[in-house]
DNA sequence: CACCTCTATTCCTATATAGGACTTGATACG
DNA sequence: CGTATCAAGTCCTATATAGGAATAGAGGTG
């Protein structure tokens, strides 16, 4: 039987009125953000939340299901639902890798910092992170795949959400993924990036440090990274001299290992 | 109450075992694919397709949110269920595109056939569509882009399937998208896509045909298109001269119009 | 100690049911 | 004729319920 007005908002004219389940998972992820759950830990039960939530099992369900579907947590059969956890890949590049011609996956093995600076000048950057940011921090590095080759990476944070970093040493932040490293510290994990690609001349400072012919041509692969709710948190430049490894584009949304993906 | 052995396969180990809401989703999926429904056209309604599946109608309709997810078919409130229209989004390019800095989208504007022939040539396009196929038909064409630049695209399709395609005029290719050919012709539309991406010298008879220096650097990107059940359809390799231009990488997903995506 | 069995926990599938909300087209009214 | 109202068709949300299936751990048995 129906409970009598539990369905509660008769919505008024499909104003801000969202379904149930939708409220329930925008609930779920909040938590998650505000670090109530942490990568890693067991939410609890389905008919546990169902109580706390004050909905039906099913709905519940239905919510779970979208934020697997958007790859903020896991769920697995007879143990539990937990938040994903950082490395969940175990080493896979989730958004973007480099791979040889046969598809076999290259790592970027070793960083090196070149340098780390608070900024406020603007680029593609800016319109990325919206108008209310002005400030960055700015880290270049030198980044090594697989012992092959080398790329250049310039990477900017905003100093609002991540002043910390700009007063850390090199030596904490040399040899660190960023991702992992925003994940583990900050909570804030990339749940999708926005890609761009362009074949351009590299820019002197970067011809120098990766020590080829000035003036030669390369690509330029601007990612800008977003985490929950789509907050823009990273936005990084690699320029990539030429190769016969190629760089692989990856779905950005954790969309591909769903359930759903086997039907394909 | 729960009606007897309705819950037919007691799943003898997880074998082959699926659950009920995916073997819908696969039998509307096959009735698509074998052009049952044409793109367009509107479904049987919810209600109705649970008494032809002979399941409950929660069942039902999540099989239909998962072909939603997937991107092939819409549904709209009110009005029914339909297969994803071949130009459903409106001259938006799905997968890959190129845009202005500022993000404004650069449509290819002109083609222009330079050559049609069936080959039997192995390269990367080989591992993308297997073993058993060794017949493709190779096109090359000259893709105007936004009456800016221009680009070198090669496709590769498999004989058996598109053998048609191989007796068709110059006139009757020119100017159509492949995609959009594809789609309306075949029942093929382009579901999902791979992509690959390296900077390298361009060969000669893309420079002679671009009309760009003799061993001018540029983007090769390779696209792997993909269509019902990840079926490999396509394979094409576009070379790209130096531009400021960006190519920009959409998720290959059809998740990103998923409703879904709001939560984030 | 190794192995088996049982049990509690947890997620997974499926059903039947009820009513809300959007769309479209027909009909009635001024 | 234009507009308002209504009804049918369709999808959307939500509930309560029932049982299946995977996992992990406790306890017993050889």
């Amino acid at each position: 039987m129906m409970q009598k007005s539990l369905q509660v908002v008769p919505a008024s004219k499909s104003g801000g009125a969202k379904a149930k389940h939708r409220r329930i998972s925008e609930e779920i992820l909040s938590a998650i953000e505000s670090g109530r759950w942490l990568p890693g830990d067991r939410l609890p039960a389905e008919d546990q939340l169902a109580v706390e939530m004050q909905a039906s099992l099913g709905t519940v369900q239905r919510a779970l299901r979208s934020l697997v579907q958007m790859g903020v947590v896991e769920r697995h059969h007879g143990r539990g639902t937990f938040v994903t956890g950082a490395r969940a890949q175990e080493g896979q590049l989730r958004h973007f890798r480099f791979t040889a011609e046969g598809g076999t996956q290259l790592l970027p093995v070793y960083f090196k910092i070149v340098g780390i600076e608070t900024v406020r000048e603007s680029g593609p950057w800016s319109s990325f992170f919206g108008k209310r940011e002005d400030n960055y921090i700015h880290i270049h590095r030198l980044v090594n795949v697989n012992d092959e080759f080398d790329v250049f990476s310039e990477i900017y944070l905003p100093a609002s959400r991540f002043s910390e970093i700009a007063g850390m040493s090199e030596a904490t932040l040399n040899g660190v993924s960023f991702r992992d490293f925003l994940t583990e510290r900050f909570n804030a994990p990339t749940i999708n990036t926005h890609q761009t690609m362009a074949c351009q001349p590299l820019p002197p400072r970067v011809t120098r440090a990766l020590n080829v012919p000035h003036g030669q041509y390369g690509i330029v692969w601007s990612i800008g990274g977003l985490s929950y709710r789509n907050t823009p948190i990273t936005w990084q430049r690699i320029f990539v001299p030429p190769s016969d490894r190629v760089i692989e584009i990856v779905p950005t949304n954790a969309a591909e290992q769903s359930p759903l993906q086997e039907v394909f």
